[in-house]
DNA sequence: CGTTTGTACTATGCGTAGTGGTACACATAG
DNA sequence: CTATGTGTACCACTACGCATAGTACAAACG
């Protein structure tokens, strides 16, 4: 299964879910127009309630990331269509939670050109190559694939 | 006032403080050696619990950023000293957060070099030159004019 | 001694997360 | 039409963390 979660973690369990599809699609393991598991499935697997997987798919819809259709499932979106709702304060949340990182980076004595390399290579290309010319994050290799 | 909270944020009112005191060390607001002030005094300029400054001056000292001395005060630790406990974990927790980030930054549409330069720009020493050979996070000579 | 400081403790209120169970609304297939 | 699969909406209940409030204790210092 590409989805685990762990009670114990502090990170509420939904949030968990929720992380973990965001994951599996930029990794390209979801694609657009994937269905995902009904609610009661995932939450059997996961052996969570159906209510918290509920809630994950809700946040996920919201946030345009799938879309849901009463009585026939849920489907990984067509892509970052457009700007999504909250885009200024998502984008400033990134921002803050940048500077956050710099300052635990500070703490733990961490140079400053082995953040920006850890920063690098936390990215879901994941590669040590530069190539960075204007492609989107994620999926660098086979990214023609649009709609579905 | 070089802090602020804001007890309606999500984040909790101690880690509020936990941060803003580690941003205020790592721009240099606050020095090795300063004092920070009592816990109820801070409490009432917070207008928040003297518990809540306590937990968040008991997180500090837990990480070896401030040097609590009963009866004396707190005081800023003397720098990153040596490694401080749950080294390697902070270090993974990092990571961690750095792969949010890059699926985040995905999924709101944004591309790879422009997030490696939000993440660049979010560095306490905020300039946009190079320079960065070796030094520590923060305080490259004298530029720490950050806000907290 | 008394003051200043951090710490410990108890009690209380509050919101969120998670579970468990049930019921409803909609879509589709027979 | 019914039956099934789906997401959704309730309800009740438990558990935990955050924060407050008040009080008391412990250590340092003059």
């Amino acid at each position: 299964m590409w989805l685990r979660v762990d009670p114990r973690l502090s990170v509420p369990v939904y949030q968990q879910v929720v992380d973990g599809i965001k994951a599996a699609i930029a990794s390209g393991l979801l694609r657009p127009g994937d269905r995902l598991p009904p609610v009661r499935e995932l939450a059997l697997e996961l052996t969570i309630n159906h209510n918290t997987v509920a809630k994950a798919y809700q946040e996920l819809e919201r946030e345009r990331v799938i879309e849901v259709i009463r009585g026939r499932g849920t489907f990984v979106a067509a892509r970052p269509s457009g700007r999504p709702p909250d885009y200024e304060e998502r984008v400033k949340t990134l921002q803050d939670e940048m500077r956050r990182i710099w300052i635990e980076a500070y703490h733990l004595g961490l140079d400053a050109d082995t953040v920006q390399e850890m920063f690098r290579a936390a990215a879901p290309g994941a590669k040590d190559a530069k190539e960075g010319t204007g492609d989107a994050v994620g999926r660098r290799g086979e990214i023609a694939d649009e709609d579905a």
